[in-house]
RNA sequence: GGGCGGAUAGUUCAGCGGUAGAACGCUUGCCUUACACGCAAGAAGUCAGAGGUUCGAAUCCUCUUUCGCCCA
């Protein structure tokens, strides 16, 4: 007796395979001249993270298509990283030891980095083992970390190589700024929110006529502590004679100008803004035209300084209300009115973001940009779906200097050094000791690190060894594809395309990927407050590792759409996944005592269902390889599911049991053989979505190859696609279900044995039925096949392809619910034959439309006016 | 303000110029020696609305309604 479970158990199987692949290596790439290199490098996860469904979808797509091609002789690599993740990790172990009531100032700069690696070698990459449990088949042996020591050379070198080129600069400007995570942030870790505030109306007196002024509408008032100018539009006829006037600044007392700048937008408010030179980008412009005054009033905690004591040390929210009220008191707040504007808040934390003036570290943008744009639009990078390459030249097109410095302590220290005595700036890939100008030893190294993206950027060809001229950045660069999420194209993808074209003068990869999202059943995205969050190691323990990979890939569509995972998909994929267990099971059974390797099966007889499957399994084979090809996995699993389950289980296993139980013991043996051959073709295609239920199977199955995973991709043989014995397979099954169908409409159960009567006037058919009989039998479960040139009595019909059938009922019909059932059969026929008819009357159809469509109709109105008439005729026999 | 995507069976979604598809749910039978995580049969749709292009439009174009996302 086999000891297959008679359903399949996750559990009992994936550690087990999981480790079989590992120990033999199977994940393993050297580079080979011989071989066509596919690779893959995978988006690092933070070291911080914990597999959510958006990792399963993304790692899922990825694991697909490396499985594909390894099994396709493509020396396969699947390089696997982790990211350091500089704010995330920070306030990670940050919380931690505030927990243990340590301060990160009470440890010093040097300590807090040590207990970070302590954390990292604890508790960092619990992700990895998860993406195990997700069967993410990449070589382990290759792992990088974006801190790794070789990391931070290429890291250095190219922060060092921006600066010598003069594309790197140190500034200040005006930069987003997270009072809670304490660091700047570039213009894209901003989300902007729109959300109801207030606009209000602001009279400025002038100095030399304190009963006029000057009325500006703003959103934050506050930032009024820190204006020095009032700017109008050049063309504004209201304030022209206004410009260039003194204006006394309420509350603080300040003299500030008038000034005309042609920026300022007219509809907006008054007319007139006030202009907050370090608070604000647009007012940092004008203030360089007009050469104002800069003025900080928000400090990195997000509270006020350099203002009038009565504000100092208050939050911006805080100073907002305490001053509207004295703006008021003092009749200087004109009026309020509601106002939608979006407010900027920090990606990671959601703190609100404050623009200040800081000197920050700055990419000047402009080339990388340039090339990235060109290397799309000329086809040398494709990006899909395409409708993302619009999006990906606007950003480039309107794109600002990157603002690279973190004042965080966790990361890549920035390598630039200053003198403290000369005030010489160093950037060097050593370590500075003397200044290069005056000599002196009074050297610092800059405080801040880089943003993680920076480092992210060089990843397709740091992790292989760059700057080092290695064999392996030889042989895998550039990487064939890249799978990720559509959030991140700007983030990472442009930037990596950006280092890639700068650094290796060529492009990192051949195809970006994009998928959606993963949101609840309901379309919701997921988050903690929602408390929708799917776990998708909650998801593998109750359905299996397969049912959620198979999920993933039975949702994912060529437009990449956002993907809504519920229980009932991935019900319904875990029932695939038990089929393809249980049919396969069924053929493991029936080999018992049978050595397919043995078989010779130069001169096997093949029924006609033989040459059915194998010419539909053909079709999908080759539409495997086309899908695959092109990444179209959704799709692909699609019409996996509907053959195993449709055309080999419900039509071919059914069948082959004649053969299998039969007395015939050659007929039995090729049957065996078939089934064998076809299951592990099948099982060949099904691994890349489900390796470990096709793993196990595998082993269960005579096999000469080491493993599933390393077998040949089964290449499709065009000429056993046949549709000629397609369609004639197709009529007998059109028959059998005919069948079933009278059985069913007259409440005869299935598996009664009754007898059927054909009556037809095409040999073909005739000779066919009588082949195919025993067949016919069997699956419609029939006493008898008979052939007739009359209606018999005590019968019920059907016609099928011109054929009519009759169904030997024992007892008598009931006349009135048959005459219903032909006449709405009668009904739907004849308003197909109308439709079709009245096309084929259409002369400027006949002469435009394809020569193979207008054929296809005239067919199909031929046979459906014979079924016409043969109903007809069956009704008028009732009447009889 | 600019851009993108969705609106198809009760539900979730495929299809994206040539006779409306799947899964789940529903109805009716069935434990037919692989599978009840199953088998068989069935019902169910003005493909958001209005124009247009075409011999032919869920499919292409325009507009409208509506929901969602991104950028400013």
């Amino acid at each position: 007796m086999v000891d297959m479970d008679k359903a399949y158990v996750p559990g009992k199987v994936e550690e087990r395979i999981y480790k079989f692949w590992e120990e033999n290596k199977f994940f393993c790439s050297t580079p080979n001249p011989d071989k066509i290199p596919f690779v893959i490098m995978m988006p690092p996860p933070n070291i911080t993270g914990r597999l959510h469904t958006g990792h399963a979808l993304n790692f899922t797509i990825q694991d697909i298509c490396v499985r594909f091609n390894r099994m396709n002789s493509k020396e396969t690599l699947w390089l696997p990283g982790m990211d350091h993740a500089g704010i995330a990790t920070q306030a990670v172990v940050e919380r931690e030891l505030l927990a243990k009531g340590i301060k990160k100032s009470d440890l010093g700069r040097d300590k807090f980095v040590e207990e970070i690696w302590k954390w990292k070698e604890k508790y960092g990459g619990t992700i990895l083992t998860q993406l195990k449990r997700l069967g993410v088949s990449a070589d382990w042996s290759k792992l990088r970390f974006t801190l790794d020591d070789r990391y931070k050379e290429a890291v250095k070198e190219a922060f060092v190589w921006y600066y010598e080129k003069g594309l790197l600069y140190r500034g200040e400007r005006i930069i987003n700024w997270c009072p809670h995570c304490h660091t700047a942030l570039s213009d894209i870790e901003v989300e902007y929110e729109t959300s109801k505030s207030k606009l209000y109306y602001i009279k400025y007196p002038l100095k030399e006529d304190a009963d006029n002024g000057i009325v500006v509408a703003t959103t934050r008032p506050e930032t009024m502590l820190g204006d020095t100018a009032v700017a109008v539009s050049p063309d504004d006829n209201r304030y022209k004679k206004l410009v260039s006037k003194t204006i006394i600044l309420p509350l603080v007392g300040r003299e500030i100008p008038i000034v005309s700048d042609k920026e300022v937008n007219k509809e907006f408010g008054t007319g007139a803004v006030k202009v907050t030179p370090s608070h604000s980008t647009d007012d940092f412009e004008i203030a360089k035209r007009h050469d104002l005054p800069f003025v900080n009033i928000i400090n990195g905690e997000g509270k006020m300084f350099n203002v009038p004591d009565k504000y100092l040390g208050l939050t911006v929210m805080e100073c907002r209300n305490v001053l509207i009220k004295d703006l008021k008191d003092a009749g200087y707040l004109v009026k309020e009115e509601g106002y939608k504007n979006s407010v900027g808040h920090c990606q990671r934390c959601d703190t609100i973001v404050e623009p200040i003036l800081s000197k920050q570290w700055f990419i000047k943008m402009g080339m990388a940009a340039d090339k990235a744009l060109q290397a799309v639009k000329n086809g040398n990078i494709k990006i899909t779906p395409s409708k993302w390459e619009k999006v990906y030249y606007d950003w480039l097109n309107n794109i600002r200097d990157w603002c690279i410095s973190r004042q965080l302590w966790w990361g890549h220290r920035i390598p630039a050094y200053y003198c403290k005595d000369c005030g010489e700036v160093i950037v060097s890939r050593e370590e500075v000791k003397k200044c290069t100008k005056c000599e002196s030893a009074n050297i610092v190294q800059d405080e801040d690190v880089l943003d993680t993206w920076f480092s992210a950027a060089l990843w397709p060809f740091a992790t292989l060894g760059w700057p080092g001229k290695t064999i392996n950045l030889n042989y895998y660069y550039p990487t064939t594809l890249l799978v990720t999420g559509y959030d991140i194209l700007f983030f990472w993808v442009a930037r990596m395309i950006m280092s890639g074209l700068i650094f290796m003068g060529n492009k990192p990869f051949d195809t970006v990927l994009l998928h959606g999202l993963v949101r609840d059943e309901k379309g919701k995205k997921m988050s903690k407050s929602l408390e929708n969050n799917i776990d998708p190691i909650d998801i593998i323990n109750k359905y299996g590792t397969d049912a959620l990979r198979f999920t993933m890939a039975y949702l994912s569509t060529t437009g990449g759409q956002d993907i809504n995972l519920s229980d009932e998909k991935l019900t319904a994929s875990r029932n695939f996944v038990n089929k393809v267990w249980n049919a396969s099971r069924f053929v493991v059974m029936n080999l018992e005592e049978f050595d397919p390797l043995k078989f010779d099966s130069k001169n096997i007889h093949l029924e006609l269902e033989d040459i059915w499957l194998q010419s539909k399994l053909n079709r999908v084979l080759k539409r495997q390889a086309e899908l695959l090809s092109r990444y179209e996995l959704g799709e692909a699993s699609r019409e996996l599911y509907d053959f195993v389950w449709k055309e080999f289980c419900d039509w071919y296993i059914e069948i082959c049991k004649i053969r299998l139980y039969g007395n015939d013991k050659v007929r039995k043996e090729e049957a065996q053989f078939l089934l064998w051959d076809a299951l592990n073709k099948i099982l060949k295609m099904l691994h890349p979505f489900i390796p470990f239920v096709t793993e196990e199977i595998f082993s269960y199955l005579p096999h000469r190859e080491k493993a599933l995973i390393v077998a040949d991709f089964p290449d499709y043989d065009e000429g056993k696609i046949d549709k000629e014995s397609e369609e004639k397979a197709e009529f007998i099954f059109s028959a059998v279900r005919s069948i079933r169908n009278l059985k069913a409409e007259f409440d005869i159960p299935t598996t009664r044995l009754i007898k059927v009567s054909f009556r037809t006037e095409d040999d073909e058919q005739k000779k066919l039925l009588l082949q195919e009989k025993t067949k016919i039998m069997q699956i419609a479960f029939l006493s008898d096949i008979g052939f007739t040139n009359s209606k018999p009595s005590r019968t019920v019909k059907s016609v099928v392809s011109g054929t009519t059938l009759y169904l030997h009922v024992a007892t008598e019909i009931d006349v009135e619910k048959e005459k219903k059932r032909l006449n709405e059969k009668l009904e739907s026929l004849g308003t197909e034959r109308k439709k079709i008819t009245g096309r084929l009357y259409n002369e400027s159809y006949l002469k435009k439309a394809p020569p193979e469509v207008i054929k296809k109709d005239r067919d199909r109105l031929e046979e459906a006016g014979r079924e016409y008439v043969l109903i007809l005729e069956h009704l008028k026999d009732l009447e009889a």
